[in-house]
DNA sequence: CGTACATAGTTTACATGTCAATTATCGGCA
DNA sequence: TGCCGATAATTGACATGTAAACTATGTACG
């Protein structure tokens, strides 16, 4: 591995530097491996992770949402949306339901055939965590998650 | 926020499992967060945050590189890499050179062009790493780096 | 030599994330 | 009533990630 010299002054200049950006990157590659392994487990199951994404949130509210509401939530940018949407419902997995007050709002209902497919994978994506994060004791995944959330906090 | 019965149970029946799913849904979090941002940065430069990621290997490595060697860096799956440096090369940031040896190779070079640009975004890169990791000290860097590559380490 | 297998890249098809622009509806206010 | 700006959602164009199938070249082995 060639250090360039830029690399190099950065380091002379600014030891700080490098622990940030040596962090940050830890954490874009941790991400991209642990996405990956989940992403392999929802297509085996008929569902693509932005997939399993929204219907976990319809879930856990247990009750319809309005389409920008799920597209706050899952940090997806608008229009993205509205697609997902529609391949959802044609997969039979939520229908779409305007609202009589609002009629711009539509909201957003699962189905029966979709909590189904989610709890097939409950268990597999528990084991999946418990595969994942099995190198970590208890104590250190909460310091892990204080840590995150600390970083994440000035960013909201 | 309705929690489920099945949740309430996992809580009961493991505990540790909890502390397993926050830390793994904290990461993936964190990690939207922070990859929107950068997204946002060199998309103001013209880049995609994958073509950066690739002039970034190629600049790094100050030699030309074949194309699945790039692949296996970027965790991206093969396919995807062709359009990729197809796009690459028309803006003029690589060129596709043949291997003579083995004619099934095909290096990629970056361009001096790419170079440039990489340069203007040296220091806003930098910028943008010091800002978002500015809620944490050095130490919690560190610790979280070290919390981070343990983590992925039974995942390689 | 020549067949079988392995490797490097590409093509195709589809789901997603992104931005800019558009449509439909609402609410307020003259 | 009727226009105006704001909001909810969609559409279109493009880049990317993913899987399966294909092409071209190389290598091993009989």
């Amino acid at each position: 591995m060639t250090t360039s010299r830029l690399q190099q002054e950065i380091k002379k200049k600014r030891p700080f530097e490098a622990v940030e950006q040596e962090a940050l990157l830890n954490l874009v590659r941790t991400n991209d491996q642990i996405s990956i392994r989940f992403g392999r487990l929802f297509r085996e199951h008929g569902l693509t992770p932005a997939q399993y994404n929204i219907l976990r949130i319809l879930r856990g509210e247990g009750k319809p949402l309005p389409i920008l509401e799920i597209a706050s939530r899952t940090l997806t940018v608008v229009p993205g949306i509205t697609g997902l949407i529609d391949r959802l419902e044609q997969a039979g997995y939520v229908n779409r339901v305007r609202c009589e007050k609002d009629r711009r709002v539509i909201y957003v209902a699962i189905t029966e055939t979709a909590l189904g497919r989610l709890a097939e994978l409950d268990e597999p994506v528990a084991d999946l965590h418990r595969q994942l994060a099995c190198g970590l004791t208890a104590g250190e995944l909460k310091e892990l998650s204080r840590l995150l959330e600390k970083l994440r906090g000035p960013l909201a």
